[in-house]
DNA sequence: TAAGTATGTGGTACCGGTTACACATAAAAT
DNA sequence: ATTTTATGTGTAACCGGTACCACATACTTA
């Protein structure tokens, strides 16, 4: 492989023209230019990042920490965050926490060796010391649905609470009368978020009870196990909103095994909008987060941080939109009494 | 941040004892151990792991090249190499190719100045040539699912031949008697295996015909029309072994909708074993891959190769297994006629 | 005409490690 | 008593870039 010295010598120049002209910093003479374009071309001179990186402090390399890329709702986000962390000129390393502090720090641990230009969080378990301590270090972090406590860095967000809304809405726009609802656990602000929104949104009917609303684990198995206990429960319940959309598979998969109609007796929806939801029978109404946008928002904004064309750390919030699908399909009338 | 300089200048020692001590390579006293420790401890040392990789031309760090994490049959992949990468010390870059060659060959460019120590290969369109080219360069690499024509590196795949047979006397074993068959772009070495593994499995039976093949894309869209077309030309199908999972859940939703009932009339049977086959209505019959196991198969097997503790390139042919569920449940004796 | 400015180039220290080599000492082998 | 051998440590070149600074010209501008 050819260094520069290399390129310097066949070209007849010095190093410092070549660096020069590699990143278009500083006077290179055209007829200069021409010299190295030919003996790098001669030579298949390719630039070392590595030296690049000690050199600058600069790698062209960001990190996306998340739980577990396993589960449905972030291989999409990922898949942004590469997207568009490739089209700037970064590369994307890939760190499964699985939600476990000791996790995340030893990966930051790693990554803060590595000259990692910057990292995106999408896992939970960080408090704002930890985030503080890498911005400090000059080490850009964006937050994905979760905020710490002070506002450390930049974080994107989905407006759970409104969405929790929309979801209890629409479920009552069909006829829906008493409307459940899986939370997942509260360590994850968006489980809180959708949890207060579906509250705020049922609080005031007469039916209103703490019953009704009953914890899942934001996964499948989860949600069976809530809607066995909630039907035993409450077996007059005509509707259930889950807090995600794992758990709402697995409610469709609790009713179904109990011979309970969806959307006939009752109706189910979830939250994420995750592929998943397409391919349920009967398929599945969520509110849908733009999954891709956010992680390409996210994938945006630590670029522009890493680059200085971002100044302040801002929290963005992005709309979550009702998609009506099978799951919540309107009654004719017959609504249970 | 302290460099190791600094460490040495404090414990009052050089730097090549201290390097030593912290690679364990050559002598050092047990006294001055403690002073070397003592004074990592002080300063908060962390050696440079970009310095590192520029004089040892070793990074710690692996590339995953797919196609596309979003689909579902990666990420349990990418979480499977990424855990085994983790667990010896290595981070692992994702890249996404969409299969297209350009993009393969601009990511390898990439990742070859990035010193990168050995690349996956899960996408398609490389040939040998490339392949060889890496390796001469001594960059390991491990190919996942697809053989370069001349055994270039090593490669890990499953008995996709085996399994075809399998779905289809699994099949016949549950009454069908007409076997249709899905494929997914010949492009694919699994497609082209697992059709072939069909065609050997029926070509004997009677009613044998080149129309009960048919071409899907290895994408639900593709399952759908696939079926619709199917069904159209041959009404007396009364079993469908699709490709993969994902043209399987296609030709369920087709299915369903033409109002066909499964397992009642027509049976239907995947390749893959990725998540969503336990999520359909009715749950998914299929040949699982063991997913995890190959994406841990695979990542051990490169840093064996990166650390020279393997040699021969090899060829791992893993089994896969029927995972019988709902979707091809067994006929009480009125088989289609 | 002198000073100022835009253009063009080279020398070299530096980023923060690794490692070959030289050198010193103490214990073991001959 | 002398040569080996094992143990312990330091000097400095090297990995392959970047960038500061000095220096040389060629035009402008005052």
């Amino acid at each position: 492989m050819a260094t520069i010295r290399d390129v310097a010598k066949l070209a007849g120049v010095s190093v410092a023209t070549i660096s020069r002209y590699l990143n278009k910093s500083g006077y290179v003479n055209v007829e200069t230019e021409q010299k190295i374009k030919k003996a790098i071309e001669a030579l298949n001179y390719e630039p070392n990042a590595v030296a690049r990186g000690l050199a600058g402090k600069k790698t062209n390399t960001i990190a996306l920490i998340l739980p577990d890329i396993s589960n449905p709702f972030f291989p999409e986000l990922a898949r942004a965050v590469e997207d568009v962390a490739s089209m700037y000129g970064y590369t994307v390393i890939l760190c499964n926490s699985d939600d476990e502090g000791v996790k995340e720090k030893s990966y930051i641990e790693v990554l803060k060796k590595k000259y990692i230009d910057g990292i995106i969080f999408a896992s939970n378990t960080l408090d704002s010391a930890d985030v503080e301590q890498m911005t400090k270090k000059g080490i850009p972090v964006v937050c994905l649905d979760r905020v710490p406590p002070k506002q450390s860095c930049s974080v994107v967000r989905s407006k759970n609470r409104e969405g929790a809304k929309l979801a209890v809405e629409h479920l009552l726009s069909i006829g829906c009368r008493k409307i459940a609802h899986i939370y997942g656990p509260q360590e994850f602000i968006t489980a809180k978020e959708r949890l207060a929104g579906y509250e705020e949104a049922v609080k005031h009917l007469d039916w209103y009870s703490p019953t009704f609303m009953i914890q899942g684990d934001f996964r499948i198995e989860g949600g069976i196990r809530a809607t066995e206990l909630l039907m035993e429960r409450h077996p007059d319940v005509d509707a259930i909103f889950a807090g995600n959309d794992l758990m709402a598979v697995g409610a469709l998969k609790a009713l179904h095994r109990m011979g309970v109609q969806v959307p006939g007796q009752v109706a189910v929806c979830g939250f994420d909008g995750i592929g998943m939801t397409e391919i349920t029978q009967p398929e599945l109404t969520t509110v849908a987060q733009p999954i891709y946008e956010m992680g390409a928002l996210v994938s945006r904004i630590l670029i522009k941080k890493i680059e200085g064309t971002l100044e302040a750390d801002q929290t963005y919030e992005l709309d979550v939109a009702l998609v009506p699908r099978e799951s919540t399909l309107r009654r004719n009338g017959h609504a249970s009494s």
